[in-house]
DNA sequence: TCCAATATCGCACTCAGTGCGAATTTACGC
DNA sequence: GCGTAAATTCGCACTGAGTGCGATATTGGA
């Protein structure tokens, strides 16, 4: 039913060899279980789908559900951004390391963001916010983006201080996470007129070049 | 045993009226359980703490527990700071408004964050950091004091655009957890010659001037 | 003093998550 | 192919958090 695939299986992924029927089966019971249990949980609400309904619907054990998924939570957590968490690493390797960190990372976010700003993300998100766990860890996630964002950031610009980058980190995060509330407030008060969330996150980080105008060979894309 | 008072009870607070006795005892027997709660996380972990186990000791029924909180959770949720979420509202209302919003929440987080390092506070952010879901809801509640710091200040600077304080608001509070993560650090390495927090908040704002130097009418404290 | 609101409590229940271990399936070297 | 080790699936029983319901006690105020 849906397209894209949650990630982070149980074991080390082995990156060089040819994907065994075994891989190939844990991923497809993987993905069927976090298929069954978004459509339950967009059907019936997170809280009132019960473990055993996914197990059930997805043709598993209860028991085995776990062996997949720590908890209930992760199956809809794994849905976050689809992808879109795993993604910023790789995506901020591609960019060109003569603009600053900051300046990187709103373009490389600024890409991600249209590539997922599909359906399925947005319904998953909606879901994020129906219950105050679900709330808190989906900020707990956007820090662990930008403790990734930090990590790639100082291997690419070894010039830089580490805590020059890690403010940038958080710089960028925190203006994801202010353009996403306002994209969010957009669609509720205009549901047929809302612009997308990248035109939110580019008025987001003017917002901050003004509040706080570039410097050192910072320029605007 | 602890000096200071969890807050929010169940009812909404009588601003004017004196605190008639039902209040008072509705307040001692709220404290006594936090004060359990906190005792007991302390001497056992706080998954390996059972509600059971802090009724039991606060003297209460299991049920009555519920009555108090909603969770086990909140009981150290409540300890967060130990009122410096509650606190920061009113503190940045004191501060004059003829500096930026940025600068008047520096200097009372700077003022607040010395008031609040307390060894209750420490051991109970580290406890705070012992649970995924503890970890990640200590995040909301600084995106809370995100949202009532951009409240505060949309009030007392009417004349700044709300993107602006929001913003403000964002960088602020970016910049205390930052200070956090780096104070903590700081201890973990070096226990005994470990500054306070507040050197690092001065640090970490400070880098954000640097990243981003202070623009229209701002000042340095 | 009586009434209504508040507070305390017990009971039974649902549901998430875990520990243990058995049974089954797959990968892989021989 | 064959056998072994590892990975996977599953059942069962258990703990513990949190809720719904309703009964009882306590308190504030008319």
């Amino acid at each position: 039913m849906d397209t894209a695939p949650p990630s982070a299986l149980p074991s080390a992924a082995t990156p060089g060899k040819t994907e065994g029927l075994r891989d190939r089966k844990r991923r497809e019971t993987m993905q069927r279980i976090a298929d069954t249990g978004l459509r339950l949980f967009m059907e019936n609400g997170f809280e009132a789908t019960t473990l055993d309904a996914i197990a059930a619907a997805a043709g598993i054990a209860r028991r085995t559900f776990f062996y997949y998924f720590k908890s209930k939570e992760d199956v809809l957590l794994a849905w976050q951004g689809s992808g879109f968490v795993e993604a910023i690493g790789p995506a901020l390797r591609q960019e060109p390391t003569d603009q600053s960190p900051l300046a990187a990372a709103r373009h490389c976010l600024l890409t991600l963001v249209a590539r997922f700003e599909t359906k399925v993300a947005i319904a998953a998100d909606a879901l994020l916010r129906s219950t105050e766990t679900l709330r808190a860890r989906k900020l707990a996630k956007m820090v662990d983006m930008e403790r990734d964002l930090a990590q790639v950031m100082a291997e690419r610009w070894p010039d830089r201080p580490p805590e020059d980058v890690r403010m940038a980190a958080m710089l960028a995060i925190g203006a994801l996470r202010l353009a996403q509330e306002d994209w969010r407030r957009d669609h509720a008060a205009h549901p047929d007129t809302a612009r997308p969330l990248a035109d939110h996150l580019n008025a987001t980080f003017a917002l901050l070049d003004r509040q706080v105008p570039p410097v050192q060979g910072e320029e605007r894309p």
